[in-house]
Order: C-alpha cells, then structure tokens, then sequence
DNA sequence: GGGCCCGCAGGG
DNA sequence: CCCTGCGGGCCC
C-alpha cells in the first residue's frame, strides 16, 4: 500500500521529501508514469536493483496487489536506465509515441533496439525471415495508456486494450469512460474487467519466438486426417458384416498429427475447443480414434519403433496385465500365431521380443515421453475400467521395462506405467492432478531378464515452479506432417514450402483466430466476457433476434417488453448489451492487417522465386486464411447451412454490408476471403458423433468413399471380386 | 461367454 | 505390398 509521505522527484529532480536532489544512482523511474523518484526516500525500498526496471510507483500501484512480482531481468543499471529515459524524454525530435516506444523497450530490457538510429529494427535471421516476433507487434499491442506492452491485457466494448492494472487504475479514480474514445465502461467490465486471453497468447507467442533459436516448442500444426469422411463409421459395400464389426473409420475430429505425443488440447480441437478431457468416454475403439486418444483400432499400442509410442489401450486382451489406477503393469504385444486370418489370439505360442510396437513403448519409456491412455470396458479384471465404452484416463509415464515369462510360460514385455497427468485421474475424487510420486515395487523384477530404465532426464516432467507436468524437452516432430516427403525421402516442394510460411506472422495470426468461424478475424469484436470474433459471425449469431422480446403477462393481452438475453457464443454471458453498439478492436484488426499484408508481400516474393509453373501454386497463392487455418467445420453444415436460429439470407447480406461499409472506409484494405459470415459450428454431444444427417451418411455409405486395397488373406478369398475395385491389379493370392 | 470371421488401419 | 493387431458382430 502507498504511504502518503511518498513523493516523487520534481522537475529538476529534486526529491520533494528529503529536498536534495538526487543523485542517479538512487534514482528510480516509475515503468508506468516515468516518473522519477528517490530510492531512499521511499516508505517501501525497492528489495534489489533487479526490480529496478519494473518497478511502479506507490502512485502507480495503488490498485497492484504485492509489489515485486515482476521477475524479467533488466539488463540495464538503475542509474544508466533513468540517464537513458531522461536522454528519450528530452529529444526534441520524437514524438509522444516514439518517446513511449523508446522508453518500452528499454524497460523490457531490449537494449539493443532502443540505440538511437534504429528503433524497432526487425531482426533477419541468415534466411531473411522476420525472427523478433515483439517487433512484428510494433507498438500495436501496447496498452493506450502506459504506452508499454499490453500486460494482462482486457478490452472494452469500444474495442480498446488496457494492461489491467492501468485499467484498474484508470477505473480506480473514479474514471466511468475509455481513456481513448471516452466511451461509457459498463459497470460490470469496470468492476470485473477479463482478460483478453488470445492476445495473451499472441503476445507470448511473440516473446517465444523472439527467444526461440528455432522452430518452436509450443508450435501447433494443424494437420486434418480423413476430413471429407462422415462423422460416423461406416461401413463399404465390400464390407460383409454391418455395423461396426468391419466399419471403415469416421472423420478425425482432432488436428493432432497422428504420431502426436501428450495431450490433445484445446487448441487441436477444433470442433469443441476443449481438447480430450481426462475421462471422455467413446462407444468404441473407432469412436475413441477419431478423437485421437488413441489411434490403431485393433492394436493396444500406437506407436512407431523408432520414434515411441504415443498411446496405449488397455482392453483386457492380455491376462498378464495388472492395473491398480494409478500405475499399471502392461503387457507387450506379439508372440503368438495369428494364422488363419486372426486378428487376436488368445494363445500364446513364443516369447515375445522389444521389436515393433513393443520396441515403440520402449523407446517412449527411455525419452520421458507422455503416453495417453485409454481403457475399456472389455478389461473385466480390473476395477479401474468403465463400466461401458472406452474411456481416456489421461497422460502416464513409462518408468520401467523389461522381459518375464508370462502365465503362459513364454517371455512377455511388461511395463511400468505411471499416471503424470494434471487433470484427476477419473475414479479420483481429489481435485488436482497427479503429483511426482514414489515408484511402487514390482515384485516380478526379481525374476526380470532385458530391464530398461530411463537414464536421461524425461520429456515430460513435473514443473515445480509450475505445479503442473510440461514438455521439459521439445516433444519429438511429426515425422507424419502430410506431404512432407516424396518416394525417395526427400522433402517435397509443398513442404518446403509449408515450411517456409510457417513464419512467425503466421503463428501469429493464428492466435486471432474467430471462435466461431475460426478464421483469422475480419473485423475483431472484443466481448466483456472478453471473447473475440469476426463482427460479421458475432452478429450473425443472432441474426433475426430483436434485442427487446414482448411477453404477453399473466393471461391479460397487455404485451410487456422485455430484454431479449443473447449468449456469447463461448460463454453463458449476456452480450446484447455488446451487440447494440459493438465496436470494433481496432488495435487487432490494424495489426491483423498489417500482418496480412505483409504475409502476401512475402508469400508474392518466393512464388517469384519457385518460378511460376509450380503444381502446389493454388495452395497459398493468397494471402489465404485457408492456407493458415484448418479449415474444418465448414462442411458440416453443408447445402442447409443456416442452422442458427432462423437465420436469414437478408440478414446475413445486412452484416455482410456492413461489413463492405466499414471495410471501404478503409482505404486499400484488400478484400480478405473470409467476407461471407459463418454460421457457428453446431456443439455436438461430448464424446458422440451421431449427429450426421441420415441423406449425408448413406451418400457416403454407397462405397465411393476412399480407394481401398483389395487385400485379402485366408478365407472368404471368393468374395474378392465382388469387391468395388476387383478389377484393379491385384495379389493373386493362394486359395 | 467363447470362438470364428474378416474389413480396416498402421508399421515397415 | 505384406504383416500385424487388446475389434466388433454374430453364431453357437
């Protein structure tokens, strides 16, 4: 708390409590007001010098909670920071917002960019492309009034960006209007302001890649498998049985590679924006694939034997399996005879080796990876399993691996598996997630022949500073990125290509992404629950509703008015208030453009390069959203797309010619390819995917879906030529 | 509940 | 292109 006998310096800098004048090395400048104060003066001393650059004065920090939260590193002296801002404030040849900007990267320790002949240089790496992701921002994120780098950033209905603490400040003396338009604050955003969490997100996506040497931890590709597939299991005219006893695969909801490691996230889940929650549950091994917990539909193990596994069932297939919750003991898969055209067998008949899947789990085991695990109902021994269905029970570890003769006599692989997730395993009734605990003992390792323990640190680890499991090691790279080589293993043009669009803007961009169209945002509206949109899809998502309804009351005809209450689509809050003057976030859409743009500028300088005759050319011959989102959910509402509330084309032109309006108002702003507003993607049940229309799922069902091999073995041989494409070559195999 | 059967998907 | 696989429907 401030103490009223704390002043700062004057104008000369004379400190108005001990009316001596500073000397610079007790000089201390306050990182939201600049202004100076003396240290020794102060009720609070500053504890190191090290918080000298993030240091805000006791006028400032009225509305802070604790001082001395700020943990960056300024890699300028106190003194020399003070001597450097004064040298800023005094050049007579700045502007405000140049002086502001100076003073910003100073403070954020950016010494380098901050000399006086090249502000806001943009870094080139050796491949000429835009490295500093701050500098990408500019100064279009920094908060309007501290002038610095947005910091807990929450936006106003009048489409402005605040730190919070300016924010709270700023409300704090009684200020009811936006520091920058004027605008009325809402009470409710005044006392309870959100924050803006995808600039959040931007903006550490920026410092990750300012810092990153290369590529990126936290870099999310979107990959799409089997997306022109319904959304259901189907079944092929070739298939004998129905249903799903010889069901082709559904439509993968999820944008996770298929050899993707650790939890699928929010981010990759396109159709929810949830992820795969700790206890999902799916009617099956097919339904549970198409959300990525777990891939191989038969197989107990996903994996690859170089690279590790990244998911394992546990379907009660192996009776040497031991399950106690928490941890498990896993059995290999292999060693016996599935002659005969058997998927399965329950007879062993020979040891089973560290090749394969079970070299797969091994390797995982070795590097720390996080596996994801599922189990079934079919596990009938053990008490963890659901009752019905197939449920993911979260991220386990591999501690241990080794060889045992089985209970049928042969060698099985046996594995330790460890629960390291942060979500509560779903038969806990604890609310947090797994702790790094004590290994139990395996009394069976007595008798262990082949024993493997990890040696080097794991992948994924327990962040004490974090109290939740992380990557502690980049996860491994998608070696299944599609297209990403040709037969001879050499990196494809497309690839290349990909490659090289993948810049920083790109990522960027990708965090203003609409929640309801999910394309980068036209036109950006920033909700009081702090939710952003295209304003085209926000409107749009109560196209025909008037913001008044009238009731009739109590039998009588007498009609009373009453609010009509609209919900943001990514929350239960009431947005109409919002939507009868919704103004757009200009500070992101100035900066969305301006990445665009310059995204094009690239994209137009290596199509020069490639040469013009390049077969991928249509893939990114715009600046094209597609190019950069993944482009699911368009299809799902397919030719009856209209399916919110009543939804009418004039009242979809209406926003569209807004839309134009406000965009022509705008000069040279080119037109961007999402223009047409998108419906909202329809919620679909947790976990279910019935929600296909009957039309849509026998049109695929007719057998023309994708090329199938015509492969065959053991019985039913016969049947083969009956078969969609029997014509085509084909294995002459024995009968 | 056990056994048989076989389309599919992924690994290599 | 062949091999493998802790599925799932159905018959007994």
């Amino acid at each position: 708390m401030a103490n009223t006998s704390d002043l700062p310096c004057d104008a000369d800098g004379t400190c108005m409590v001990c009316k001596k004048k500073a000397p610079d090395g007790e000089t201390l400048t306050c990182k939201t007001c600049v202004t100076p104060w003396h240290s020794t003066c102060l009720s609070v001393p500053l504890k190191t010098l090290a918080d000298a650059a993030h240091w805000e004065c006791p006028d400032c920090s009225l509305t802070a909670d604790q001082p001395g939260g700020a943990t960056v590193k300024p890699s300028i002296s106190g003194g020399d920071l003070v001597e450097k801002i004064r040298a800023i404030e005094s050049d007579q040849s700045l502007t405000d917002r140049e002086k502001a900007k100076r003073r910003q990267e100073l403070l954020s320790g950016d010494a380098k960019s901050a000399s006086p002949e090249g502000p806001n240089q943009e870094q080139k790496n050796s491949n000429g492309e835009t490295n500093d992701g701050l500098a990408i921002l500019g100064d279009k994120l920094n908060c309007s009034i501290c002038m610095q780098l947005l910091d807990r950033p929450v936006s106003t209905p009048c489409g402005h960006n605040f730190c919070l603490k300016c924010f709270q400040k700023w409300v704090g003396q009684g200020k009811r209007t936006c520091a920058i338009c004027r605008e009325v604050i809402p009470s409710k955003m005044a006392r309870e302001p959100r924050i803006n969490s995808a600039i959040v997100i931007a903006i550490r996506n920026a410092k990750m890649s300012q810092s990153n040497v290369s590529g990126g931890v936290s870099r999310v590709n979107h990959f799409v498998h089997n997306k022109d597939r319904p959304d259901k299991a189907y079944t092929t005219e070739r298939a004998k049985r129905s249903g799903k006893a010889n069901a082709c695969s559904g439509k993968i909801f999820v944008t996770v590679p298929l050899d993707h490691f650790g939890p699928i996230t929010a981010e990759h889940d396109p159709e929810r924006n949830v992820g795969v929650l700790v206890g999902e549950t799916w009617e099956d091994r097919m339904e549970c694939r198409q959300w990525g917990a777990h891939f191989t539909h038969v197989a107990g193990i996903a994996g690859q034997s170089e690279y590790g596994a990244q998911s394992v069932a546990l379907s009660g297939g192996y009776e040497d399996d031991e399950d106690h919750g928490e941890w498990f003991l896993y059995t290999g898969s292999g060693g016996r005879d599935l002659s005969g055209n058997k998927r399965t067998n329950k007879k062993q008949s020979f040891d089973q080796k560290f090749d394969k899947s079970n070299e797969a789990l091994r390797v995982s085991c070795k590097n720390g990876y996080p596996v994801r695990v599922v189990r079934s109902h079919k596990e009938k021994r053990s008490s963890y399993a659901p009752q019905e269905g197939v449920r993911y029970d979260g991220i386990y570890r591999i501690e241990k691996c080794w060889r045992k003769a089985g209970i049928q006599g042969f060698k099985v692989c046996r594995y330790l598996f460890v629960r390291c997730d942060n979500d509560p395993a779903p038969w806990t009734s604890e609310n947090n997630g797994d702790r790094p605990r004590e290994l139990p003992t395996v009394e069976e390792l007595k008798h262990a022949t082949d024993i493997t323990e990890r040696k080097k640190s794991p992948a994924w680890d327990f962040d004490e500073g974090q109290g939740r499991w992380i990557w502690k090691k980049p996860p491994p790279e998608s070696r299944k990125a599609p297209d990403a080589y040709d037969e001879e293993g050499k990196i494809t043009k497309r690839a290349r290509r990909q490659k090289r669009n993948e810049s920083v803007k790109e990522r960027l961009l990708k965090d203003f992404s609409c929640l309801v169209c999910r394309k980068v945002m036209v036109l950006p509206l920033t909700t009081p629950c702090a939710h952003n949109f295209c304003k085209a899809c926000l409107e749009n998502s109560f196209a025909g509703q008037s913001f008044i309804k009238q009731r009739t009351c109590g039998g009588t005809r007498t009609l009373r008015a009453q609010k009509n209450v609209m919900k943001c689509p990514s929350c239960s809050n009431d947005v109409s208030d919002f939507l009868q003057n919704p103004q757009v976030n200009r500070e992101l859409m100035n900066l969305i453009e301006s990445l665009q743009s310059q995204m094009k500028e690239e994209n137009m300088e290596s199509e020069e390069l490639d040469g013009a005759n390049d077969e991928d050319a249509e893939l990114c011959d715009e600046t094209d959203d597609a190019c950069i989102e993944v482009d699911m959910g368009e299809e799902i509402d397919g030719t009856n797309g209209k399916s919110n509330i009543g939804a009418e084309n004039e009242n979809c032109d209406a926003s569209a010619e807004i839309l134009k309006e406000e965009k022509d108002e705008k000069e040279g702003s080119k037109p961007l390819s999402n223009t047409n507003p998108q419906p909202p993607i329809e919620k679909k049940a947790l976990g279910r995917c019935d929600a296909v229309s009957d039309d849509k799922e026998a049109g695929v069902a007719r057998g023309e879906m994708p090329k199938r091999r015509n492969k065959r073995r053991g019985a039913g041989e016969e049947a083969c030529s009956l078969a969609p494409n029997g014509g085509k070559k084909r294995r002459g195999n024995k009968t």
